[in-house]
DNA sequence: CCGTATCCCATTAGATACTG
DNA sequence: CAGTATCTAATGGGATACGG
């Protein structure tokens, strides 16, 4: 049986890792192909990129459709479910960007920003 | 130089982790002790307290205040910052809270109700 | 009571090569 | 293009003992 403190766990355990939350941010602009988010997720590697896709799938957050052609498809969306976080990773993306701004000296950091899909 | 994807990074680095997010909760219900805190955050070490409430004041989130007198009494409060998160941390609580909910089977999980502080 | 210092283990993630 | 398999590196966190 899984116990967690508070539900601020789950929720971590269903954003938290190094990927999870930042593809799943990518995905809420719209469905996007492997190769796709390969591109614009910043660094990210092929077996990161889809051991993130599988887990978000498994928590019912992505969902995943696969053309049968040549060369193959695969299309991930985000879900209901996922669509309902978007506006608590909008407030935590702008709550970052806020603070960033506050605490860190000019040059000292950058945000990258998020290359538009085709 | 700190590079970000997005905001959302940047406030992972700053409620991330194991323990940084939960401790910043129980703060937000006002000043704690650190013995209280160690006796109310499920499971966490002395360790792992103090490097979780050091991270949290190097980043301007948490104050600590010390009193000089024996025997020694430390008070651990949340800045006007770290209130800034209160609404966010509510909300990924509630979220995570609701998602148990619908995607665990009965018995299969369990939320730990917080303590009251003394 | 509050905090530090080691040591060690488990998990996570990166690199690379390979298949349908 | 999409995905798997292995191996290795790095990080994070737990146990424990000690000091002011």
């Amino acid at each position: 049986m899984k116990k967690f403190s508070c539900g601020f766990e789950v929720t971590k355990e269903v954003i938290g890792g190094k990927w999870k939350g930042l593809v799943l941010y990518f995905l809420m602009n719209g469905p996007k192909r492997t190769s796709e988010l390969k591109r614009i997720v910043p660094n990210i590697t092929q077996k990161m990129l889809i051991q993130t896709l599988r887990e978000l799938e498994d928590s019912g957050l992505v969902s995943r459709k696969m053309y049968n052609q040549v060369p193959p498809k695969v299309e991930y969306s985000s879900t209901e479910l996922g669509e309902s976080l978007k506006p608590i990773l909008q407030e935590l993306c702008q709550w970052g960007s806020h603070y960033a701004e506050q605490v860190y000296a000019e040059g000292e950091f950058e945000i990258a920003q998020p290359e538009e899909a085709s």
